[in-house]
DNA sequence: AAAGTTAATTTGTCATACAAATATAAAATA
DNA sequence: TATTTTATATTTGTATGACAAATTAACTTT
C-alpha cells in the first residue's frame, strides 16, 4: 500500500495563504478594487485562524496588492498598480540594492546616463503639450530659492520622472523610475549649496528647451553634461570624505 | 498655552513598527545577517503586542528584508540582498504592472531591445571565462529536447541574466532583470514549439559565439534578430487570437 | 424634514495559551 | 568511554477569544 505523499507544505500558513491570494490577482480571477471576504470568512475558507490570515494580509499589503479600511462598507479591497502606486516598492528595492551592495556611482550613473539618454530621444519625439507643461512646473519650483533640500530634491525626482514619462513608453518609464530613485543619495547632497542648485537647474531649463524643440542631439549633450557633473560632485565629495577619516 | 501636537500617527501600529525596522535596516544599524531580538522583545520595546509585531515582520518578509527561523539558536535576520533575492520583489512588480496596465508588447520590447544591446556591449568588453561558461552552461540546458517547456523557459531567463552579469554593471543587471521578467509570458508560448525552440537556441549559440569573440556589432545584431524574431511571433499569436474570437 | 444618536459591521489590537521546530545538555546504553 | 537517546529550553508558528476604533446605515428626536 503506497500512499501518495504529496511533497509536505514547508512554508508558513500564512504564507501559503498570501501566495494562492496573490496568484488570484495576478491570475486575474481578484480583479482591480474587488473587495476580497471579510477577514473572519477568509479564515472560514483557508480553515486557519484569523491572525495568520491577518499575517497574509499584511504580507500582501507590504507589496501594496491590497489596501483595507474599516467599518461596514469597509474590508480589504485589491488595488490597481499605476507607476506611482510602484514607486514605494521600486524605491525601497533599488535603495536597499544600491547601498547593501556597495554598488558604485560609476555603474549607476553610467546606466542611468544610457537610459535617459533613450528617454530624451523618445521624448524629443513623442512629448505633448501637457509634458512639457508639467515639466515646467516642476522647473519653477526649483527656481524657488526658498524651499528646503528636501523640496529641491522632490521637484528634481518628479522633473527627471516627467522627462521618462514624455517617452510614452510605460515600460521604459518603469525602469526609469527605479534609476533615478538610486540616484537620489546624490542628489541630495547637491541640494545644500546654492551655487550647485543654479546650476542643475539651468541644465534643466536648457534641457526643457531642447525637448520642446525637439532637438534630440542637443538634449542628449545636455543631459550628459549634467551626469558628468554630478559625478565629478560625487568624486570630490568622496576624496573629502577620505582626507577626514583617513 | 499652545501644546507641541505632533501629526496624528494615522497608520496602524504594524506598519509604523515595519516602516522602523525597515528603516534601520535602510540606513544601516541593522546590517546583513544580524539578528534582531526575539518577537517578545520586540513587543516590549515597541509597546505593542506580539501578533502586532508579527503583523510588521510579516510586512518585512514579503519584501524579502528579513528570514526567520524556529529553535534556540533560531529567531528573524537580516537578508543580505543580492540580485537574485531581490528579483521576486520585482518579479511579481513588473509582471503586475504589466499586465494590469495592458502595456503593450512594442512598448516592453523596445525597451530590451536598447537595454539588452547596452548589455551586450558592455558583455563583450568585460565577460570573463566564467561567465562564458555559465552561458555555455545554460545553452547546454536549452539543447536538450526532452527538457518541458517550463524548463527551457527557465533555461532562457538565466542565459539572459547571464548576459546581464556579464556587463559587470551590477545596477545593469538588476534593472535588466525586470525587463526579462516582464517578457516572460511571450517567451513561454515559444517554449512549446520545437520549431521554434530550435531557431531560439541557435540565435543564443551565435550570440554567445560572437561576446565570446568580443564582436560588438554582430553581438547586437543577433539581439536584434532574436527581438524582431519574438515580436513576430507574438503578433502572429494575437492575430490568430482575434480571428478564433471575433 | 433635518439633525443628532444608536446600532451594526469590519478591521485593528491585545492577552494568553499551546504546538512545532531545533539546538544544547544530560542521561542511559552499548 | 563513546554513542545514542532523552529531556529541556528557546523561539517562531498558530489558535482562541475578547475588546477597541472607525465608519456606515438605520433610527429616533426635535
Amino acid at each position: 500500500m503506497s500512499l501518495e505523499l504529496g511533497p509536505v507544505n514547508k512554508s508558513s500558513l500564512s504564507k501559503q495563504v498570501a501566495d494562492q491570494l496573490q496568484e488570484a490577482i495576478l491570475e486575474g480571477s481578484l480583479k482591480a478594487d474587488d473587495r476580497l471576504p471579510t477577514e473572519e470568512e477568509l479564515a472560514k475558507r483557508f480553515q486557519v485562524s484569523r491572525p495568520t490570515i491577518r499575517e497574509a494580509l499584511k504580507r500582501l499589503a507590504a507589496k501594496n496588492l491590497i489596501r483595507s479600511r474599516r467599518g461596514p462598507t469597509g474590508g480589504t479591497f485589491v488595488n490597481h498598480l499605476g507607476t506611482s502606486e510602484l514607486s514605494d516598492h521600486l524605491t525601497t528595492a533599488s535603495t536597499l540594492y544600491v547601498s547593501m551592495n556597495q554598488i558604485s556611482l560609476t555603474e549607476v550613473s553610467s546606466t542611468r546616463l544610457e537610459m535617459e539618454s533613450l528617454c530624451c530621444q523618445l521624448a524629443c519625439k513623442h512629448r505633448t503639450q501637457s509634458d512639457i507643461e508639467l515639466m515646467q512646473l516642476e522647473l519653477q519650483q526649483q527656481l524657488d530659492n526658498t524651499i528646503s533640500p528636501e523640496q529641491f530634491c522632490a521637484a528634481d525626482v518628479r522633473f527627471h520622472r516627467a522627462i521618462a514619462d514624455a517617452s510614452h513608453n510605460r515600460m521604459l518609464s518603469f525602469v526609469m523610475y527605479t534609476l533615478i530613485e538610486a540616484l537620489q543619495p546624490v542628489a541630495n547632497m547637491i541640494a545644500y549649496r546654492f551655487r550647485e542648485r543654479e546650476i542643475i537647474t539651468g541644465q534643466h531649463k536648457r534641457l526643457l528647451g531642447a525637448i520642446t524643440r525637439q532637438d534630440e542631439q542637443l538634449a542628449c549633450a545636455i543631459l550628459d553634461e549634467q551626469i558628468r557633473y554630478l559625478d565629478q560632485l560625487h568624486e570630490e565629495a568622496q576624496a573629502n570624505h577620505q582626507d577626514n577619516q583617513p
